[in-house]
DNA sequence: GCCAACGTTGGC
DNA sequence: GCCAACGTTGGC
């Protein structure tokens, strides 16, 4: 059982459209950065808990919780030469991304990504260290814990 | 729109 | 295998 910080643009994928329609599971797609598919591929489990975070927007923050539902499988959008993911070095027989699915547990309120700058447990997160790019990353057990309660 | 930081590409 | 050039991310 781990955590994760998953990063979505709300104009694209928001906590709202996760959780649109209850039980609905939603397709993780476009990851196209090799450690972050390696997270999907390798280390995520059925059961993970996700931090759902808002980027590039005016409020960037954890917006919600989520949670692994699928384990990886190859990611259509590689493919699909009319996608923004197409990757033309991709091929049915060697796949290079991977998808997974995520079901929206609850929407929070915003943990602002300045707040969690200034909360002394958070200041080890991944997302939280200068320079941090990547869409997907870990979190540890004490970093989940004091977010849920600060979202409870 | 700016720009720091990081990732990827491709010539050599 | 090096590394310069370029592209992307994402907060501000």
């Amino acid at each position: 059982m781990q955590y994760w910080l998953m990063k979505s643009e709300p104009d694209e994928v928001s906590i709202d459209d996760v959780m649109a329609s209850p039980g609905q599971t939603t397709a993780w797609f476009g990851v196209r950065n090799y450690q972050a598919r390696n997270f999907m591929r390798d280390q995520m489990q059925v059961g993970d808990g996700v931090l759902f975070y808002h980027s590039s927007c005016p409020e960037p923050g954890v917006a919600g919780l989520a949670e692994i539902v699928s384990t990886p499988y190859p990611d259509e959008s590689q493919f699909d030469s009319e996608s923004k993911y197409y990757d033309p070095k991709a091929t049915r027989e060697t796949p290079r991304w991977v998808s997974i699915d995520v079901k929206g547990t609850r929407k929070t309120r915003l943990l602002s990504l300045a707040e969690m700058r200034a909360i002394p447990a958070l200041e080890d997160m991944v997302v939280l260290q200068k320079g941090s790019r990547l869409s997907i990353t870990p979190v540890t057990a004490a970093q989940w814990k004091a977010i849920v309660k600060l979202l409870t």
